[in-house]
RNA sequence: GAGGGCGUAGCUCAGUUGGCAGAGUACAGGGUUGUGGCCCCUGCGGCCGUGGGUUCGAGUCCCACCGCUCUCCCCA
């Protein structure tokens, strides 16, 4: 037998339509914020991401998916949306047409990460987009309209939590702050933050280890060494945010694992689950579309984890499955050629109907007919069939009635409210 | 990359000191000549993860490998 690839993962039909479910409320919900849908290619050059997301992360460095095409051309799996999208509106010079661009996209991404619960090598994210935009109002709507789709699906016990990381400047001169302060105790961190120390030591700030996490008790925080701009705009997305109505928490540590974030940063945060495993995340990031070849504008996106959605709505109990209008069943071999002319005739009317047309017992009919949760039953034997009429049972109320066959559909459609 | 747990029917899992491979559920048929859910009966269903070792005899004990899963790091 051969088998799926480890950390990628099938969705079965029993499951498929709660993931319609999801990705239809967060496109409902997406477009009622202005979002336009782009579908980009789940492959990109590798140098892309290189460039996007930053070499020195640890998505770039050990988890891509990474191949030399025949060409020679070194491509990888997208293990994000963002750059993506940006090389794609940067190409088709979209923001030329349009200043702003508020787009979304839905798709697979792929980290050759270790797999553990909610966590995939491939997996599903809702992302957004706004480009072009750098009123602190656009990050609090941007929030909002992420929090908008958690709560449209219904998923609970979810907050945000934000923090500014400052633009290129004053993130410089807070990382030499903190350098100064970490030095003399570079000894005392665990190995990962001693190689951070060098490449990225605002991530040390988030470190669990409990050595790293004394250590850095008394650092000083981002939010100290923020310049007046970045500062001003901080506080005005919390105001914005609060004039709207979204709870969130200010977490002064919180750091993103991509490089390019500038100022806001946030992640949606499930109680259970803990920031180590965010429903969602985004931020803003001041240098990103000119860094790939566009103009030199800000933007400001998310990402949402569709498995992470998926989880929370586990034991809430909904229920998914979807009725269909009309089960044909089909007594005797006699009957067969006609029923399938009449059910795909009431298809062609509009009505969702399904039949079987192997040899199957009637009982076996009412049974597959109630597990489809078919609201009528058409019947139609020999009995049936000489006087050109069908059996319609309501499903619901068990009655039964002999009609004409031109009568089926408007009886159907009657009992529908 | 480091560390736990688990691999037996399609699914969820029992399996005693080593002695014929089990249940529930799902599926199929019947109880009802052409009528669903509940009930009853019957049937189908197995390389016990793979390979080796110990033994008269291994699902069970030992070793190796493979797979899955969870935790940590990190992210969605």
């Amino acid at each position: 037998m051969i088998t799926l690839i480890k950390g990628f993962h099938d969705i079965l039909p029993d499951q498929s339509s709660k993931w319609a479910f999801i990705i239809s409320k967060a496109r409902n919900c997406l477009e009622r914020f202005g979002f336009r849908e782009i579908i980009t290619p789940i492959m990109e050059k590798t140098e892309l991401f290189q460039r996007g997301i930053g070499q020195a992360t640890d998505i770039v460095e050990k988890e891509m998916y990474t191949f030399t095409d025949i060409s020679g051309d070194s491509l990888s799996l997208r293990p994000e949306a963002t750059a993506g999208i940006l090389r794609s509106v940067v190409e088709h010079s979209l923001l030329r047409h349009e200043p702003v661009l508020k787009l979304f996209s839905i798709g697979p991404m792929f980290r050759r990460e270790r797999p553990s619960k909610g966590r995939f090598r491939q997996f599903f994210q809702i992302n957004a987009e706004v480009l072009g935009d750098n009123s602190p109002l656009t990050d609090a709507e941007t929030i909002l309209a992420a929090t908008s789709i958690v709560h449209a699906i219904g998923a609970k016990d979810c907050s945000v939590e934000i923090n500014s990381v400052g633009c290129r400047d004053c993130r410089n001169t807070y990382k030499h702050e903190l350098r100064k302060f970490l030095k003399p105790s570079l000894d005392h961190l665990c190995p990962d933050c001693q190689r951070r120390f060098e490449t990225n030591p605002l991530r040390i700030l988030d470190c669990k280890e409990s050595a790293c996490i004394a250590v850095c008790k008394n650092a000083p925080l981002i939010g100290e060494w923020l310049d007046a701009d970045c500062r001003d705009h901080f506080g005005q997305v919390k105001k914005a945010l609060e004039s709207i109505g979204v709870n969130f928490r200010v977490e002064p540590r919180l750091v993103r694992g991509l490089d390019y974030y500038s100022r806001t940063a946030f992640e949606l945060v499930h109680s259970e689950l803990g920031r180590s495993k965010a429903v969602g995340g985004g931020g803003r990031y001041d240098s990103l579309i000119g860094e790939l070849g566009g103009p030199d504008i800000s933007g400001i996106g998310f990402g949402i984890g569709i498995e992470r959605l998926a989880m929370n709505l586990e034991d809430q109990g909904h229920s998914f499955q979807k009725e269909i209008d009309v089960f044909m069943a089909i007594i005797g071999e006699k009957a067969r050629a006609s029923c399938f002319e009449l059910a795909n005739q009431l298809r062609k009317n509009g009505l969702s109907v399904d039949a079987r047309y192997s040899d199957m017992s009637l009982k076996a009919q009412m049974k597959l007919a109630d597990r489809l949760e078919a609201q009528w039953v058409v019947m139609v034997g020999e009995n049936e069939l000489a006087q050109g009429q069908a059996t319609i049972r309501n499903m619901k109320t068990k009655e039964q009635f002999l009609v004409t066959l031109d009568e089926i559909e408007q009886r159907v459609r009657g009992e529908k409210s």
